[in-house]
DNA sequence: CCTTAATTGAGAAACTTTCTCAATTATAAA
DNA sequence: TTTATAATTGAGAAAGTTTCTCAATTAAGG
């Protein structure tokens, strides 16, 4: 078993447990193997990767830790525009969107706040920001005015 | 056939004109299907909502519908936590993601320039506000620094 | 050590998306 | 108008992705 040279890996027996979950090779080992990587790794980048430190992981097993570690919030879930399974109407071409997690209600909105921030971050990370991607997630006015 | 009420999906033919697509019946239903909705719609909904208008319309024209549609900006990708393909690593547990489209490099970053923002907006949409997930897509400054 | 409930691996099953290709159709030019 | 042509479509097959099932294993607490 590797050794995990991050204190968010190390943590990671500690929030399992919190969360009452087991803390498995497998689990630590996925961890692992998306602390080390700098880049966008497929599920099976993932599974091959795992795979060095643990010979017989399943892919099953990649799905479930994958949403396993990303619930607790030790990973997060990246959206990818090939890796997007729904779509809205947008009346700007700049459309963000705000959907109701209760009644799936969607709503757009053509401002975005970012024009400042971006040119910040672009100079701290080096990056040229070409295009962004965001959504809110939330309850709309029916569904958090009534009790449910 | 149905009519179009709204000035954008009149404008649908001019568009896609444009970018030398034909109009088509089965654009323009889709285009209105999305546009009538005010809630999230799964392919197959999109595909029934859409036989409903044109009863021959297979699954396959939904899909290369809604990407074209998508590419010249008439509607937007939406993501939604299960439509999701890929994970990275996340330093912080509110971290955001700017991936570089050349080499898919991430880099997650913490800080976020939302709070007032989402405060505004809550009372403008009426939506309480849950969660929100952002990404930024560039090239990072190695593949921005060489010409590719 | 035991016990027990959670987790795993393997492959089957279900589901989603893309592809192929002949038929159709929107468009522009005659 | 009509015609020519390139884009688009429908249908189903193929490919790819994700979830499920279940027996075997294992982490963790007593």
């Amino acid at each position: 078993m590797a050794h995990f040279p991050c204190a968010k890996e190390i943590d990671a027996k500690e929030v399992l447990k919190e969360k009452g979950l087991k803390s498995t090779p497998q689990r630590l080992a996925v961890l692992h193997v998306l602390h080390e990587s700098t880049k966008y790794l497929s599920i099976n980048n993932i599974l091959d990767k795992t795979k060095e430190i643990l010979p017989n992981t399943g892919l099953a097993t990649i799905y479930r830790t994958l949403d396993v570690l990303a619930d607790i919030g030790l990973i997060s879930r990246v959206h990818f525009e090939d890796g997007c399974h729904t779509y809205a109407y947008s009346s700007d071409s700049h459309g963000h969107h705000i959907v109701c997690t209760k009644c799936n209600k969607i709503m757009d909105f053509a401002e975005c706040p970012f024009e400042d921030y971006m040119e910040n971050l672009s100079k701290r990370t080096g990056f040229k920001i070409n295009n962004h991607f965001l959504q809110l997630f939330g309850e709309c006015n029916e569904c958090a005015g009534n009790a449910n």
